[in-house]
DNA sequence: ACGCTAATGTACGAACTAGTACGTTACCTA
DNA sequence: TAGGTAACGTACTAGTTCGTACATTAGCGT
């Protein structure tokens, strides 16, 4: 996350475009992850910004293209840190693991991008079809995932018969249930996904889902 | 779903509150999913149903109250629904195929409901918090897992230290990420998890998934 | 040094939106 | 059948919210 943290004039400027956008973005993503594109207020952003509602629309055009700007910032970061995966030295079934224990520590590292994307997904995806960026932003993951499945399903180590795809959709699926859906679990059925003394056990419980799936004895089938 | 579908004048009567009010929760339930809570217009509630806005104030008290009303309505056809589960006759590797199997059926036949959980996801819970009948709601699902999982591990069928929330949110996890996200993830990776041509593919996947985690062999651990 | 443009601030408006005051009527009951 | 009350409708308001017209200035290039 770029952010922008107050060194009051790094080098004398008053007025630094790059600063002032990357500062709207900062505070755009929290109040649009707070309450929502409709619940998010742009005069509110613009009050916890140190500039004005008129560099919103100086820059963005409007609070569509700030939230569509939120999202590409957000994308860019999983994007990056997905980048930096470095499992492939590892055999398939411990690489699948630490892949899927990466994803579901980064998940709750980064809540915001969470709500974020449910809240995307309220809009029907409407702000990333909007985005020539984000249209083709890929997914180094996916790529990463790829590898590791041909391998392992090569050596017959993995037997199920799935494609990256939909092993990334599982493997996110309980990391993003786990943040996205931690206040009405915990408020219906009193645990909270989030607890720091139960992360081990769902980084376990994760891991040992995934390969057991990806190893099952299918001779018996 | 109590739908209320136009029978123009019943018994005669042309008042109503109980017809009144099915109807409001029914539009309500439509537009809260569509807009989320902020984006949904009480104006727009109103125009769509035979009555005015007047009466969701005089029935229901406010926006916030109208919400969750149509929340305990959601969770309660959801509670109805797994109250007729009926898969404790069958082995518990077969039931708790069977369980999920339902799961993701009910999801994707409910897409409406997934939103509004969605939705009071981002709004901290407030609205259950607020509820005496969400927050004492329970889930004979829940209770159900309880069983057979008992009955699994008892028999050693079930090798997997696990207990009946936990399973539930692995179970849930998937068949909610697969509707909830739908529109990002397709819009990103190019698969809808929701066509129905592959319907039956993630039905099997997410069985395999759980049973070959709670029966996988720990020996070799 | 100076002018030009990107960057910024102020003040305001038009449209919307949740909520309400006030008036009316259907229908049950005694 | 009369009267009371639950159910309903109309019209309005106060406050909010996105967006913009207009005015100003910092600082880079020449």
């Amino acid at each position: 996350m770029t952010s922008v943290d107050e060194p009051a004039r790094p080098n004398g400027r008053i007025r630094d475009a790059a600063r002032t956008q990357a500062e709207i973005l900062d505070v755009a993503t929290q109040e649009f992850a707070r309450a929502g594109y409709d619940g998010a207020r742009v005069d509110e952003i613009a009050a916890r910004t140190r500039t004005t509602k008129r560099m919103i629309y100086y820059y963005f055009g409007g609070k569509d293209q700030l939230f569509t700007a939120v999202l590409e910032r957000a994308y860019g970061v999983i994007r990056e840190a997905e980048q930096k995966l470095d499992v492939e030295h590892l055999d398939p079934v411990a690489a699948i693991r630490r892949l899927a224990e990466l994803t579901l520590d980064h998940h709750e590292q980064h809540p915001d991008f969470i709500r974020l994307v449910s809240i995307e997904n309220i809009h029907g995806a409407e702000h990333i079809a909007a985005s020539e960026r984000l249209a083709k932003i890929g997914s180094p993951a996916l790529e990463v995932i790829r590898r590791i499945l041909a391998s392992g399903q090569e050596s017959g180590l993995f037997t199920a018969d799935v494609d990256a795809v939909d092993l990334h959709a599982m493997i996110s699926s309980f990391c993003f249930f786990r943040v996205a859906n931690r206040h009405t679990f915990g408020a219906l059925f009193g645990r909270d996904l989030v607890d720091p003394a139960r992360r081990e056990h769902y980084r376990a419980m994760l891991g040992d889902m995934v390969i057991a799936y990806l190893t099952a004895d299918r001779t018996t089938d």
